[in-house]
DNA sequence: AAACATCGCTAACATTCGTTAGTATATTAT
DNA sequence: ATAATATACTAACGAATGTTAGCGATGTTT
C-alpha cells in the first residue's frame, strides 16, 4: 500500500482533514459523524483511526493551522513601517483571501471551535483574544493618528471579522460576483468605515 | 397542576423554549441534548414531551419568530417616506438591538437554521434570502440617488448583517461599553462605509 | 526471502440520543 | 364530589455515535 504519499501528493491524513473541512462546514462538527467522513474519503468509519487518534484531533488540526497562519500574519503586518490603515487594509485583505480560497478550513475554524476540548479549547480562545487585541492596538494607533475616527477599537474589530465571515454567502450564492470585485467591495466599505474625513 | 401560566406569567412551554435557546446557543442544537434541557427547566426529559412535539420543532419556533420580527420589521421601513439611507440606519439599529436584547433566539436563529428540517428548513431559507434582496433593494435605491457610493448591493448586506452578528462577542467579553456606545459605535462604522463623500 | 510496517476490513463495544408507553398525581371545570 | 385535563414520573425502545480489537493483505526494508 502506498506509504507516504497518495497521488495527489497528500497523505492520507491530509486527504481525511481536507474532507473532515467540508462536511463539519456543510453540516456542523456535531452532525458530522465518522461514518460520513469515512464515506467521503471511500474508506470503512474503523479504517480512519489508522491515521487519526480521534474525531477532535481533526478540529484540533484545522482550528490551529487556521490560527497560525493568521498569527504568521500579524507579526509580519505589525514589523512593518506603514501607517495603521495601511496594516489594517493588509490584514483586511488576508482575512478576505483566505476565507475565499480555504473557505472550509477557515470557516469550520470560526465556528466549531467550541467543540475543542481542554487543553486546546483554553489555548484557542487565547490566542483569539490576543490576535484580537493586537488587532485592536493597530486601530488604536490609527485613532491617535487621526486617521481612523474616533470609534471603539475593539467594536471596529469584532465588525471587521465577522463582516468578513460574510463571505460564506458569497460562496454559497449562484449568481457570485468574482472573487476580486468580491475583495475590493469589502475594502471599499470596511475601510470606508474607519476612516476620518 | 398549573394550568396555563406560572408564576412568571409564561406557560411551560415558553419556559422551556427559552432555556432551549440559551442551551442551543451554548452548546449549538446538535450537542444539546434534551436531558440538558429537562435539567435546565427542571425536569425529567421525558416530561418536556408533554409541551412540546419535537427538539426540532424547539428549533422552529426559535427560527421562526425570529425572523417574522425582521420581515415586520422591514415591511414597516420599506413603508416609510425617508430616504435610503435613514431607512438602511433604521434597519441597522433594529438589527442591533434585536442581537442586544434577544440575544440567544436571534444568534441561534442564525446559527442553527441549517439543523432544520424540511419544509421548514427551504421555507426559512426563502425568507431569509427574500429579506436580503429587499435590503439590498433599498442599497440600491440610495446608489441610483448618489447618497450611496458604488458597491455591489449584495456585499454590503452581506456585511452588514454578519457584522452585527458579531455583537456575540460583545455578550461574552467581560469588560463591555455599554449597549448604548456599541449601538452608536456600529452605526457609525457601518454606515460610514456606505455613504458617498 | 524474511521481517516489518502500513492500512483496510469486519465485528463489536459501551454510550448517548430522541422519543414513546404507561402510570400517577395535581389542578380546574361541571 | 366527580369528571376531565394537564403534567410529572419511571422505564424502556431502537437507532446512531465514537472508538477498539483483531485479522489479513499489501507494500517496504534488509
Amino acid at each position: 500500500m502506498a506509504r507516504i504519499k497518495t497521488e495527489n501528493n497528500l497523505t492520507r491524513k491530509e486527504v481525511i482533514v481536507s474532507k473532515a473541512a467540508t462536511l463539519f462546514r456543510e453540516k456542523g462538527f456535531k452532525a458530522a459523524s465518522m461514518r460520513d467522513l469515512a464515506e467521503a474519503v471511500g474508506v470503512e468509519a474503523a479504517s480512519l483511526y489508522n491515521h487519526i487518534k480521534s474525531k477532535t484531533e481533526i478540529l484540533h488540526e484545522l482550528c490551529f493551522s487556521v490560527a497560525n497562519r493568521f498569527l504568521h500574519k500579524i507579526d509580519e503586518v505589525e514589523a512593518e513601517q506603514t501607517s495603521a490603515i495601511d496594516k489594517i487594509e493588509k490584514l483586511l485583505r488576508f482575512h478576505i483571501n483566505e476565507m475565499i480560497h480555504h473557505y472550509e478550513e477557515v470557516y469550520v475554524s470560526d465556528r466549531e471551535w467550541k467543540h475543542l476540548s481542554d487543553p486546546y479549547l483554553s489555548n484557542f480562545q487565547n490566542q483569539r483574544r490576543i490576535y484580537r487585541k493586537r488587532f485592536a492596538a493597530i486601530i488604536e494607533v490609527g485613532i491617535a493618528d487621526h486617521q481612523i475616527k474616533k470609534i471603539d477599537a475593539a467594536t471596529a474589530v469584532l465588525i471587521m471579522l465577522h463582516a468578513i465571515s460574510g463571505i460564506e454567502s458569497w460562496h454559497r450564492s449562484t449568481q457570485k460576483i468574482t472573487a476580486e470585485e468580491l475583495e475590493e467591495n469589502m475594502i471599499s466599505i470596511l475601510v470606508g468605515g474607519l476612516v476620518n474625513r
